[in-house]
DNA sequence: ACCAGTCAAGGAAGC
DNA sequence: GCTTCCTTGACTGGT
């Protein structure tokens, strides 16, 4: 069965418009401190509003060019988190403008039907022994609910935050900790937060075993990521590690594809095959050329057409 | 203008 | 039990 059209979905970055100059900006909490705060306040506001229309021009190329979804950056306000920060956007010099940006991605999305979803940092966990890495955590979930619901996305997994398990050992253990944790988010992150399989040498958290340890007693869906699948399949052809993971979902699951570099997990640049089409789902591309990849991509979809 | 080093996170892996 | 590595892209500072 051929796809008449491949959803595909962009990772954060637009090289395209990266190029031509309309890029993100960060701040670190080294370079926030080491000036006086009013300064470093106004730098910050100005980062941020930078981030927010970025974020709206590159759903607008999204529209342009094709790509269906788009991965929203997990560093659009950088260091307002930061334990000693802990500021609000409210508190920010310049909130007006910063909400004028807002408003106008949410706009951008409105119109143009973009799916929008996000992949909190790799370093995020519920599963840690260390409460501190817990708070840390749960407080970087709810920024990006907060951001999320500020841009009127649905709580619901139609716009899923989706996050790695992380530690590795014996599975009830470690679901337990996590459902713990869990029950101490917002509902605006429960009814968005999906679990990705994982590949660590002695990892456990396969798609199966995410199935099993979260879906079955938790009902969290499960995010098939193709090339985790691959270095630990733990038994399931990628066909079925697939279907076992999209009857997880209450909506269009959201999955992702890359391919390794000489079979390590180490991301391509750009895709020498195309994803499976067992069914229709959005595939986030995980690859170094991001849209580069992408629109390469979809002309080998049109070019398998004819 | 360019290039190498810095920054941030928590678990894994190696000594 | 400690150190280093992993990962990422923008930033920073030296040439």
């Amino acid at each position: 069965m051929i796809q008449l059209i491949m959803n595909l979905s962009l990772c954060c970055i637009s090289n395209i418009l990266a190029e031509q100059g309309i890029k993100f900006r960060t701040m670190t909490y080294k370079s926030f401190s080491s000036k006086p705060r009013e300064e470093s306040l106004f730098k910050l506001s100005g980062i941020i509003q930078n981030n927010f229309r970025t974020t709206r021009d590159i759903i607008h190329h999204c529209k342009k060019s094709g790509i269906k979804g788009y991965r929203l950056s997990s560093d659009l306000t950088p260091v307002l988190n930061h334990p000693d920060v802990n500021l609000s956007l409210e508190e920010l010099p310049e909130y007006k403008l910063i909400q004028y940006q807002i408003n106008e991605l949410k706009k951008a999305i409105k119109e143009t039907g973009i799916k929008v979803s996000a992949h909190p940092s790799e370093y995020i966990t519920l599963t840690s022994e260390d409460p501190k890495a817990i708070q840390n955590s749960i407080r970087d979930l709810e920024t990006h609910a907060d951001i999320f619901d500020r841009l009127d996305l649905p709580q619901s997994y139609e716009a899923p935050l989706n996050i790695h398990v992380r530690k590795d050992g014996d599975p009830i253990d470690i679901s337990n900790r996590f459902i713990l944790n869990y029950n101490k988010l917002s509902s605006a992150v429960r009814k968005r937060l999906v679990l990705e399989n994982n590949d660590n040498a002695n990892g456990v958290w396969s798609v199966k075993n995410l199935h099993t340890y979260f879906y079955q007693t938790n009902g969290i869906p499960v995010t098939f990521d193709t090339l985790h699948h691959k270095i630990l399949p733990d038994n399931l052809t990628e066909e079925e590690a697939f279907n076992l993971a999209y009857e997880t979902w209450n909506t269009t699951p959201i999955f992702h594809y890359s391919e390794g570099k000489n079979n390590t997990r180490a991301h391509e640049h750009m895709a020498q095959f195309l994803p499976p089409t067992y069914k229709e789902v959005y595939w986030d591309v995980e690859l170094k050329n991001k849209d580069y990849a992408i629109l390469e991509m979809l002309e080998k979809c049109k070019i398998l057409l004819c």
